[in-house]
RNA sequence: GUCCCUAUCGUCUAGCCUGGCCCAGGACACCGCCCUUUCACGGCGGCGACGGGGGUUCGAAUCCCCCUGGGGACGCCA
């Protein structure tokens, strides 16, 4: 056990996205990797846009993905006391003060500063004024001046400098008596003794705020690791109408947590020229070192390809588990088709997705084929009649349908009907599954049986034009 | 606008710290060929990048500077 403890740490607003889950999973890795601790906190705060059902949805994605935590989820709603406390004492050592300019003069103030050029930031109003009024405050921290700047080490972007100067004032306490943000996730790090913070890009420019008050609440800092954004193939940040960002949106397009996490790894990580790696390779692997510092375009292509190759290597028995709520989502009755484990074996190479998965396996499922036009315009024609008569003769003389019976039976017809493989195996193809693709013919016929395979073929003859 | 970060094929990246092995390697996508009962899988091959300009050096993708591009932040959101 090392004393590594690391967390994730969203807001519960939404559900969980890309980027959160990315920087959730360098977490994860980490802490597994070091046997240290991965802490989950939610941080809601914000009352107002918080809401359970986000926290489930965030609680399932993670689930999903497989990233378990350690302790938590600890709720920020839980500890306003704390957070009150700490805000009393810093007013106490003079370190914030309370200020009543109003959020409609401070809004004026920043158009005005942008307007001009300059760096909206708060004037310093309230900043030395003695008397309380009997108006609505907020507590703003006050920026120490004891020094003219502040450095951290970023674990992945290097030494990261910000001069005081393009600092100010923050706000730590809201009117309402909440605390914001900035404050929180300080006391709260600190209080959980989490020593390495891995968190998005766009938080860079908080930290220094953030170094700041560790060190005006006698706190010790942490290490800081900034992970790189992920943008939309426009090179813009990665948003919804970039297509799905939420991970469960992913699941239920028939994607694989494996290839995700594998996905999402290589968005910004890589290992030499592997590509490929399971949760306990990385957990073997991971390093921040050789995370990028370069925004990543998200690829949904690559994503699809590993997605594959999960599908086309994975264990049937379980890929036929995830399998059956696509099947039912398209009305299929599951309980009387093939065994499933036989069906999904058939389909894995050809399947990309577990929802292409189930439309390539939908027709070991239907009682009635229906025929696709142009494939029943071009095979099932009235010359096919022999050819079928043949087939149902030579099927049924099967005593099995495995694989070397139906090549002897095939061996029989195609000499029968001096046709090549080819010539028969398409027509039958149509009749079997309604359509001109399909795994190959002996494990279709193998897979649906002898009396559904006669049975179709049956009916094929019936519907030959 | 100001500040912070960043920059190798269309995309993800190796290489950069410790200059020469790099007229830059891998993967996705794309194109072609092969395999083949369909669709796929697979195999082989192709296309394709060091953003620009200055330096330093015998030599730079690798070190330094400038420019440009991209991203982020500037909230009583997190």
């Amino acid at each position: 056990m090392s004393d590594l403890r690391v967390r994730f740490a969203p807001s519960p607003t939404g559900y969980l996205h890309i980027g959160g889950a990315r920087t959730a999973l360098f977490n994860y890795l980490l802490a597994k990797q070091q046997q240290g601790t991965f802490v989950l906190r939610i941080e809601d705060t914000d009352v107002e846009r918080s809401t359970q059902e986000s926290v489930d949805a965030i609680l399932d994605a993670m689930d999903w993905l497989g990233l378990a935590c350690d302790e938590g989820p600890i709720y920020q709603s839980d500890r306003f006391d704390l957070y009150r406390q700490k805000v009393q004492q810093l007013i106490d050592e003079g370190k914030a003060y309370r200020c009543y300019c109003t959020s409609e003069e401070l809004d004026a103030k920043r158009e005005a500063a942008m307007k001009e050029g300059r760096k909206p930031k708060y004037d310093g109003t309230c900043r030395d004024r003695s008397d309380q009024p009997d108006a609505p405050y907020v507590v703003r921290f006050k920026l120490p001046t004891d020094r003219d700047e502040t450095t951290f080490d970023d674990r992945i972007k290097g030494p990261i400098t910000f001069k005081h100067d393009e600092l100010d004032d923050l706000i730590i306490q809201r009117t309402d008596g909440t605390p914001t943000y900035n404050l929180v996730v300080v006391i709260d790090d600190a209080e959980m003794g989490i020593n390495l913070v891995i968190r998005g890009d766009d938080h860079v420019n908080n930290t220094p705020r953030q170094v700041l008050l560790y060190e005006a609440l006698g706190y010790a800092v942490p290490e800081f690791a900034h992970v790189p954004m992920i943008l939309g193939a426009d090179k813009k940040r990665l948003s919804k109408r970039h297509g799905a960002t939420s991970v469960m949106a992913y699941q239920e397009m028939g994607f694989l947590p494996e290839a995700m996490v594998n996905y999402l790894v290589r968005l910004g990580w890589s290992f030499g020229d592997e590509e490929i790696f399971s949760m306990a390779d990385l957990i073997e692997k991971f390093s921040l070192e050789n995370v990028g510092r370069a925004a990543g375009v998200f690829n949904p292509e690559k994503l699809l390809w590993l997605n594959s190759h999960y599908v086309k290597t994975g264990d049937a028995e379980r890929l036929a588990k995830l399998l059956v709520p696509f099947l039912e989502a398209k009305g299929l009755n599951v309980n009387d088709g093939p065994d499933m484990v036989a069906v999904v074996k058939t389909l894995q190479e050809r399947a990309g997705t577990m929802v292409e998965m189930a439309d390539g396996a939908a027709f070991y499922f239907t009682d009635v084929i229906e025929y696709e036009e142009k494939a029943k315009a071009k095979f099932l024609t009235a010359d096919k009649k022999d050819l079928f008569a043949t087939l149902v003769a030579e099927l049924e003389k099967c005593e099995v349908f495995n694989e070397a019976a139906l090549e002897a039976a095939f061996a029989v017809i195609m000499e029968k009907t001096e046709l090549k493989f080819g010539k028969i195996a398409q027509p039958l193809r149509v009749a079997l599954t309604g359509g001109t693709a399909s795994p190959s013919i002996y494990h279709v016929l193998e897979v649906l049986g002898k009396d559904v395979a006669l049975q179709r073929i049956k009916a094929a003859v019936t519907a030959l034009a």
